[in-house]
DNA sequence: GATGAATGAGGCTTCATTCAT
DNA sequence: CATGAATGAAGCCTCATTCAT
């Protein structure tokens, strides 16, 4: 009559090899909006529509659990990126749009952009991971960065620029918009148009802020 | 009578009022350190010096402690960089390379960066704190850079820049210099060195990557 | 169709009838090792070579495993020693040397001792059990031990003794050696040489510690 | 009206410096009676008349309680023990009975005995603390009963003996009278009486079982 | 029969909070 | 005012037990 009666509905339908990706996702999901610390492990559990000991079967414990959400997401999006850079013919300034476009659209658009939110509260707690990060995800990503601007000097298509530092100065933006999603964005408050802010970040970078002819 | 007995030795001689602050600032940097969650209170009293239970003279628990640091640590700050923009003179990008070198040298080198970080890593769980962060700090902040922005660009020295959106664009490197410096900046991975970084940042913006004249 | 189907090749042939002995072994073992408490179903099964819940067909749960193991290991010891008193035809302490030498190699070097260690430090746990264990084990074999020394009395080759008393006396040194192997004995601790050990307790036994004359 | 009301019982009373002690002796009662796994810290806790939590303030966790419990409490007696066998003497008969006589009134017939069932129990579960035990308590005592040994042979009052092994057949029946008093003592089982045990025992280990003259 | 994924009660441990001194 | 011993709710984690396959 009321929620009690039996469905005859089987406790767990067996998904061994769908559970990880799910409670991965769960864990994702409560780590980015509560932190480290705040998420609790039943809560990721019933996200993933399973009991708390059932996470222990996959992860041997909460710290396990973050370094793989850490871990097994970023890294072949970033496969792909690499692969336009290689292969593209046009102007740097073209790719650089691209990039930044396919950017967004594979991470900033999606949860995963979380993971860059999460790694940032947490860096300090977890030194380990951060540099496991910073080694595989931010350090490649700016690679890439370097690449393109490599490529648009060498080409006579970029102004000569200190590398070494635009490459954090370009990502920024971006940075800003997967963050601002994921704090003062779930607030209510006044949010960000990414497609309307995204143009406007590359026509900024690309021509700058001053009227032509460019002030010395 | 033994070695029990009660010297009553004052570890420190300090004034009833300067206690809150302490307390405040100890809070502050376990906070940001740690995130909300995960600061533990003895810690922070030990930081600040004093016992567990004095907190709670000054403070009624632990929410209204990090209500307080937020609060407290905001208001003064924006008004000087109010007075530079509505009286400067100058060239538009000189305003701009001041306002954010000031910015810079009064919060983002001070430990009132450490603000940003947390009020980024628990907006999801103090949201009123967050709007209430958001109306104070970030409104003004984004209505000075809008204003340096159309004040260029009604002087004919800047280009006509989406406006709602610029700013957030141009804000960016600040942000992440700060929120760097509280996240990976503590694990002792490649510091960013500011000068050049802001150096290369106002370039950036000022003047584009392209060289000129500017591609179409 | 892939590697998922199954070959269906039977890791060992093995009679039905075989798996409760060898799980009771393992649980033997692990209880005796950790104790009932800290021993894990799942090591035991494992131990077995079986999974966890093929252990659960053949006990209905860990308690009635305990039972099983206590009651399935013990009974038919005692008969051949019970022959060996009846029939015996020489000298009282020959025949206590042989009901010792006797008892070591059926008992004590063997797993069983492990039973006497565990019902020692489970009994306060289980008090029906140990109830069942003094009764079949304790009373018999102090009945056994007795009947010698009564012997040994009626022949006039052993002093009036406290029967009710020097029964568990007499046993004691036994009892320390089976105990010892089952728990000092497992770190690596001055191991005891049983045979010395046995040799010297008869001897002490059966002579005493004084010099004869005996001192009054 | 009800146990509601408040009678003004101050929760607790400052009372540190006894508290190690009141935890350590719960502690000991509830690791004897159900073993280390089975105590629960929670009953512990109540038992000593606080809150779990206190505990947590006297001891990290659960094993150091353990650790605790077993060196605290054994030691100090074994000195009063030295000083008996360094000073005495009379015959080495006489001091064998006052040594056992002794310990028996200030170890076996107290809680302390529970000590040597608790070690024998968990010797495999802690390794450590079992080889602590050995050296510290075991090879102290081992040592003095060998001492009175060695007096008795040296003094041509006992007759030569194998002293490595002789020492723990004659602690045996010590031994097994305080584990019955913690095994199965407690289950209503025919009790032991301790002094007519001790009686018998240390008669029949002084005359040994023969008539005299002794058979070869 | 046998399996092992899933469950959830229960115990260890932490830490925000209280309050007698 | 300041202290710090004490509390207990809450979260992590284990493991005996179940049950669809």
């Amino acid at each position: 009559m009321s929620t009690q009666e039996k469905v005859h509905k089987p406790r767990w339908e067996r998904r061994k090899d769908a559970r990880p990706q799910e409670l991965l996702s769960a864990a994702l999901d409560l780590f980015v909006e509560r932190g480290y610390a705040a998420a609790r492990l039943e809560d990721v559990a019933a996200r993933a529509g399973v009991s708390k000991g059932t996470l222990y079967l996959y992860f041997n414990n909460k710290e396990e659990l973050f370094k793989a959400v850490i871990r097994e997401n970023l890294t072949p999006v970033l496969d792909e990126a690499q692969d336009l850079i290689d292969s593209y013919a046009g102007h740097s300034a073209d790719l650089f749009r691209e990039f930044i476009l396919g950017w967004w659209a594979k991470i900033g658009d999606t949860k995963l952009s979380g993971i860059t939110k999460l790694m940032m509260s947490e860096a300090g707690n977890f030194p380990e991971v951060a540099g496991f990060y910073h080694e595989e995800i931010i350090s490649r990503s700016n690679g890439m960065v370097v690449r393109i601007l490599e490529r648009g000097v060498e080409r006579g298509e970029f102004r000569p620029l200190d590398l070494k530092h635009a490459n954090m100065v370009i990502v920024s933006p971006m940075l800003t918009l997967m963050l601002w999603k994921h704090s003062f964005g779930l607030c209510h408050i006044e949010p960000i148009a990414s497609p309307d802010y995204l143009r406007c970040f590359i026509d900024l970078l690309t021509h700058g802020l001053l009227c032509a002819p460019a002030r010395n």
